[in-house]
DNA sequence: ACCTGAACACCGTTCAAGT
DNA sequence: ACCTGAACACCGTTCAAGT
């Protein structure tokens, strides 16, 4: 058996985490399992391994994708925007929109944890602070005159706050004394921080 | 084999949840499994399924037992604190805190799912809600005028954006274009959110 | 009644053996 | 060189059989 060369190296790869995001999409990430997506491209477990290191790098390569994918989103719809604030609302929007549309992929990006003491992979860091340099780019634009550590501060501050929102949202741990709504809930933070960083122009 | 009834069923119950944590602390949330909590408590895995309903349950009384045990630290750190901002900063340094010195049991509240289409015991909402119920009547304190909706919809949206920054920094998922620390982060949230509750007396 | 031990259907991972 | 299939050491879960 062996030696079939259907597909080459980086074909099988691009074919591998296609089928794992339509699982995770499909079945849930807990759902996912090296077995599923080998036999879901016509192949055995034993080739994934050629491919990819392990399981966690699989899945390292499909979280880098889902993150490409939602950044591609948030710059196009960031594109006509013209005011600093109107683009910081529209990429929470998006990103909102992103999550709630693919829960699983969205938390799998989050939840996923390289066996203890292994790296983040350059891979990843480098998209992960696409999103945050993005608002700080657009604090810097409202208020040139902030520091830049305080811009950075804010934008951190702010995303993450976000990113709070978005994940109790979607794992139904938040508060639901009252029907809120997450886009309230996110249109009342983006408010109280960008208030606060334009009362603040002057630094002590 | 059998009947040994050395223990009853609740003092079982009760060591397994103990020896859930400490696998939970010392080896990460991970590494937990059945098998690993029967042998520690010197039983068979047979025996957890007498005594828990599935492998999902026995995280949930795990996760319940760690939701507990933060309430009570914050209800102790929060009692001699006078005004109601000073006692919503100590929540979140409690609460950081708490999340700081036990990553993996506090992540596991939040990262556990049962099993899809399982409903989430009554027993995890009511312990979700009491963090969010304590902003809340602190706000209402600090001001008693605002509309009890609005009251909420803040409490929710402060706390769940200290959870964001929380979770990201203890995932290692932060911006570090300058170093922050999470204290300030969740500084800023707070004053930013505190304030603009404050500007906003009088609803529409 | 209480607990065990073995079985079942799964995992991720490795690797000798085939073409 | 490429791929397979079987093996290994694990999972959660169930349940007949022992005391």
């Amino acid at each position: 058996m062996g030696r079939r060369s259907d597909h080459s190296r980086e074909e099988i790869k691009e074919m591998a985490i296609d089928a794992a995001a339509k699982i995770v999409e499909t079945e849930g990430f807990q759902s996912l399992t090296a077995r599923k997506v080998a036999s879901k491209i016509g192949y055995t477990v034993g080739t994934l391994y050629h491919v990819f290191r392990n399981f966690d790098d699989l899945v390292i390569h499909l979280n880098a994708r889902t993150i490409d994918e939602m950044a591609a989103l948030i710059q196009r719809g960031v594109k006509r925007k013209r005011s600093p604030e109107s683009r910081i609302r529209t990429m929470t929007e998006v990103y909102v929109n992103y999550a709630t549309e693919h829960p699983d992929r969205w938390r799998l990006v989050f939840e996923h944890q390289a066996p203890r003491g292994l790296p983040t992979p350059e891979l990843m860091k480098v998209r992960r602070d696409v999103l945050f340099e993005m608002v700080a780019a657009n604090l810097r634009e409202l208020s040139p005159k902030h520091l830049e550590q305080e811009i950075n501060h804010t934008a951190t501050a702010l995303w993450s706050g976000v990113h709070g929102i978005c994940i109790l949202a979607l794992t139904g741990k938040l508060y639901l004394g009252g029907a809120f709504s997450m886009g309230k809930l996110i249109d009342t933070l983006i408010e109280s921080v960008l208030n606060e960083f334009r009362n603040n122009r002057l630094p002590d």
